[in-house]
DNA sequence: TACTCGCACTAGAGCGCGCTAGTAGAGCGC
DNA sequence: GCGCTCTACTAGCGCGCTCTAGTGCGAGTA
């Protein structure tokens, strides 16, 4: 920077007044000062700017490496970000690497915010993050934490697959479990309520299980299993996200079981995944656009504001019917 | 800092002894000083810290929100960087986020290294960045730029891939082309010597393409489309890449072609995908965990060393034969 | 005793910027 | 001529830390 004021002629001052675009220097200082940096290749440095600044406009998001719904979020939360004019850093969660450690790197990076996509934490460990900085919970009901919060009417989106499915004549639907994955509990209690509902709250099932293809299969080798010692088996599975109801679906197709003519399966996010399948999987879409907008608006918001209430956007999902799912077998 | 300093009666440079663990101060002040910070909440400033040390030992990845091949490397870039001692900032390309803006965001943080997993950037490109900074190329030949490069040896995983299917009885084998993408160039140039090897010089055929399924959809379209115009099918397709491969045989499948019975495809990256399909994807494998951990020692040891040679590490892959390749139709 | 040595600790410069307070000079009205 | 304002620019402190060059002190050595 010192180079630069003295290359063009200028004291540091300037050279900081015009990078940062502030008023206060003529048209073609401001020419000649870009001129030379670019000349001797200098770029301010980011650490010493936001020392200097005490703000970063940095925004730490949290995420899952494999979690393709994610992915999906990553390309709203830039685009919003860039709009409202903050910086975007990510932090992966992978085997080996908690949230934990995944957060800290982000706050060690000074983010101002940290947006979590899809956390498993407990209330109190967000309520902590909470007062520590702002936070955001993208795709999970929170309450009673000081963290805002961005999710789908979970209980609206299974409401829909089981009217879906009841309405096509199903009586045995099962629903594997999303464990302590976002939005699991939700769903897994308006499942019940569903069931319930429909007059099938004996028929109500719940097979634990996670967000990856891996719970999918076992659980399809669970219900393979239960054909083969004589049970029958369910006419209908809600999984507890795509790729769950994708590794269910692997497993059932290997063995010969065919969708949806034996068994239905709904999954959960329309994820990218979703479109992929030679039959297109049916499941509810979560519109990771708006949500990824809401994130972003939240930290920025809080930020601006740290002692507002938590809040909490709570979107509407949609039932996307596609090839996975059709009437029963007859002998269901 | 200073507060702590004065609360544990030491000096401000004693507390920063402690903060980094270096040799120079007494137990029983370390646990003082310690136990005072933890006390206030004191957390040693980042950006402060990178300005004054002069080094930040971060290391920036540029990678792609949807690649799930990236996700693989991803897990084993946070391990080997961890054990290195080095944090690791992410930083996604996505669509209207541009490898520019990637790793420009990733060098304002101070990023000492920027690893490029699967870059699309042009030799000069790279150049110019691998002097500016040190570069590492991952799942793409690089040469004459001053970048380190990972990556398999295509032509062997081609070759391999060519004799199987060859050995099955193919003869109409077709090339999905993965465009701009890594290690497309070498995949095709190893299809076609491969073609030529066999004695198909004539039957080869480059299908243009890139890295994401919808190429794979629209080649099954064409394919179709030529069917129905009274031409025959390819008895096999070799796909630009994982992604490719999908949205193929999504398209197939949903008109009714079976594979591998009329038509057999195969993939590349044995990413997380291939195990999906109700048939399994035969696929050329890269081991991502090797590649991460070259790619992050490359770097690493060129910032011990930044006037060292360019270097490259050539990974051998390996075919894995699953469920969608066998022998072409009786009639092709 | 006088000296060196090692350990625990401190003073203070400096990392590369942003920012506040201030200056120089041009233009204007009276 | 004077004071005034406005624009273009500068001096220099401070952000929170690291690091070099020390100081002081007790133990070991000649």
């Amino acid at each position: 920077m010192a180079d630069v004021a003295e290359r063009a002629g200028v004291s540091r001052a300037l050279v900081s007044i015009v990078f940062r675009d502030q008023p206060g220097a003529s048209r073609e200082t401001r020419e000649r000062v870009l001129r030379v940096a670019d000349e001797i290749g200098y770029r301010p440095d980011n650490a010493a700017r936001l020392l200097a600044r005490g703000r970063s406009r940095t925004l730490g998001v949290m995420f899952t490496a494999h979690q393709t719904f994610h992915a999906d979020l990553l390309e709203g939360i830039y685009g919003e970000a860039e709009r409202l004019g903050y910086e975007v850093l990510l932090s992966a969660t992978a085997p080996g690497r908690g949230e934990a450690k995944a957060v800290e790197s982000l706050l060690g990076h000074r983010c101002e915010a940290v947006i979590m996509l899809g956390t498993g934490a407990e209330t109190a460990e967000l309520d902590a993050l909470g007062r520590r900085t702002v936070a955001v919970a993208v795709g999970r009901r929170v309450s009673g934490a000081r963290v805002d919060s961005v999710h789908t009417a979970e209980s609206k989106g299974i409401r829909q697959a089981m009217d879906h499915l009841v309405e096509l004549g199903h009586r045995r639907v099962v629903h594997i479990d999303g464990g302590k994955g976002p939005g699991s509990a939700e769903r897994r209690r308006a499942y019940r309520a569903a069931m319930r509902r429909h007059g099938l709250g004996d028929e109500a099932r719940v097979i634990p299980g996670d967000h990856t293809e891996q719970s999918g299969i076992e659980a399809g080798r669970l219900f393979l299993a239960e054909r083969d010692s004589g049970l029958p088996l369910p006419t209908a599975v809600l999984a507890g996200n795509d790729r769950c109801a994708m590794g269910l679906l692997m497993a059932l197709t290997r063995a010969g079981v065919e969708v949806p003519r034996d068994l239905s399966v709904v999954g959960y996010d329309d994820s990218h995944l979703s479109h992929l399948m030679p039959i297109g999987l049916t499941t509810v879409r979560q519109d990771a656009l708006l949500m990824a907008e809401y994130a972003v608006r939240f930290a920025v918001e809080r930020l601006d504001d740290p002692d507002s209430a938590p809040r909490e956007a709570v979107l509407d999902p949609k039932l996307v019917v596609r090839g996975t799912s059709g009437p029963p077998p007859a002998d269901g």
